[in-house]
DNA sequence: GTCTATAACTAGATAGAC
DNA sequence: GTCTATCTAGTTATAGAC
């Protein structure tokens, strides 16, 4: 018996919390077994490999982070019905999964939120992969939706917005804590999401 | 003598192609000089150390091209004379320099605009601080230059939009090669300026 | 499942010959 | 300035006792 509930779960915990902060290879297996107060062998005993771990610990968050958003679009395409989405609650579908994360109160999805932002240039190409089959879904389905909503865009020009937007979200996401000037007034998580709906499409609709 | 007309230069060159392809953190310096093909002690003994090292080649290209967006920005004000310089010329002088850095023949520059993309995640706290330093300046600029061609808006509203821009910049940097569908056709260097510039000018406006 | 001990390896840094 | 040899300390991973 343990003292967690969960060694796994735990190991999990810590280890989302100090990759988020200090980025995945600057944190060893020593540190997070250290901090977890988990035996060092235990990382290899529950994941395998500490490649394993960060795997794990992405996909934790990635997997139901995306089906909200999924199912958000389903939402917004249902209530469309026959015509065609609003591009702002497309991007609502997007967008607000993340930004609500991180204002979550459980720490972990807190810190998760920077991690996502970390993401995209973190990468090993192992982590690549994941999360490239984690996001194409997701992609696939938000193309089809926003060459519904924008008819006259071409598929490229919906490429190019949509890149821009997950660049402004996920450096949001990354630096939310970041480089933050002293007379910058506190942040609040709904305000945030609708000044980045309002700019990505304007963004989108000025193309 | 040796085989190039400069070591120290050389050893810049070889890194920063290989930190901009897997990341700093992931690069030894047993991987750079055996690259170079130079003595693995070289790199202490024209650094002094890794971290040395990586903070010159951030220095070595951050600095002329914030330079050049200073620049850019100086020439901006100073054709608008009294009149408030127009948007789209400002955000221009923003994103010019490092796209085109991108697409520059020279492929020590294109290596490092990837790199000019990971630097805001990758930043041990030393690197952080130098960035800071660099980027401060350039900040400023933009966020007056802003406000005078935004009056309308508030302080805070500007500098939640120049990160949003900075995002889709940085994110663009970082994946211009990357996770691109098949049929998406090749990228032009002087579109992406204007395709980014325009995305950018309207979110600023719908703010 | 958890532990200690340690293997096997890689990292960054340096002393000292040339 | 450049080299080899080596130090020290860190890493991930594993074997085997409990």
């Amino acid at each position: 018996m343990s003292r967690f509930k969960d060694t796994r779960s735990h190991i999990l915990d810590v280890a989302e919390e100090l990759f988020s902060e200090q980025g995945c290879d600057r944190v060893s297996v020593r540190d997070i077994t250290k901090q977890a107060r988990v035996n060092l062998a235990a990382i290899n005993y529950h994941f395998g490999s500490k490649e394993d771990l960060i795997a794990a610990v992405f996909e934790r968050r990635v997997v139901p982070v995306n089906e909200a958003r999924i199912a958000a679009l389903d939402a917004v395409e249902r209530s469309a019905k026959k015509k065609s989405p609003k591009l702002e609650d497309i991007l609502e579908a997007f967008i607000r999964p993340t930004i609500q994360c991180s204002f979550a109160t459980a720490k972990g999805e807190k810190a998760f939120s920077k991690l996502f932002g970390r993401c995209l240039s973190e990468a090993s190409p192992e982590i690549e992969s994941l999360l490239k089959r984690q996001f194409e879904p997701l992609v696939e389905r938000l193309d089809a939706a926003l060459m519904k909503a924008l008819p006259h865009l071409s598929r490229s020009e919906i490429f190019w917005c949509m890149k821009f937007t997950f660049g402004a979200l996920h450096h949001w996401l990354l630096t939310k804590d970041r480089f933050l000037p002293g007379w910058l007034e506190e942040v609040d998580g709904e305000a945030q999401i609708q000044k980045l709906i309002s700019f990505a499409a304007a963004g989108f609709r000025a193309a």
